[in-house]
DNA sequence: CCCTGATTCGC
DNA sequence: GCGAATCAGG
């Protein structure tokens, strides 16, 4: 985008007649990032931006590394995974077993994919396989290395 | 999913 | 300086 005088004018125009930044890239062929880049770029007054940044002195997760042309690969962009299709199937429920004979002790980390619970034959009278159970209900005196 | 604006940083 | 990628929220 070679940014003229009458292009900036015409930025200038959308924005203060409040356009969209989207709407402005729309109507000026340009993407909306051009148009928000370029807004902040010329210090036009922001328009209340609907995110909250982490306040000052906050530090970031360390943003990982992003490469400003992406890799294009076969027809097939890599998409982002949408958060609500990421949703392990356990955490739906994470409390329920399917039955009262189903083993729940919890495998892998929560809230990522690999979670879920051990789902083998429960002890009777008892939430956990015998494996688990045996993991589970430790004497007090007998406990030595638990508490990870 | 659609949308919004803000920020980062490779180019 | 530019703007895609990403973030973060509705």
């Amino acid at each position: 985008m070679e940014w003229t005088a009458e292009a900036i004018d015409q930025l200038r125009a959308f924005w203060a007649e409040g356009h969209s930044t989207a709407e402005i890239g729309r109507r000026m062929g340009i993407s909306k990032n051009a148009v928000v880049g370029k807004a902040h770029r010329l210090n036009l007054d922001a328009r209340p931006s609907p995110i909250r940044r982490e306040a000052e002195g906050g530090e970031r997760p360390a943003a990982q590394p992003r490469r400003a042309t992406p890799p294009a690969r076969d027809g097939a962009p890599l998409r982002r995974l949408d958060q609500s299709l990421a949703q392990p199937a356990a955490v739906v429920r994470p409390f329920q077993r399917v039955s009262a004979r189903t083993c729940c002790w919890p495998l892998g980390e929560p809230g990522t994919p690999e979670f879920r619970f051990c789902s083998g034959d429960a002890l009777t009278s008892k939430p956990y396989c015998q494996e688990h159970a045996a993991v589970a209900y430790v004497k007090a005196r007998d406990r030595r290395e638990d508490a990870a």
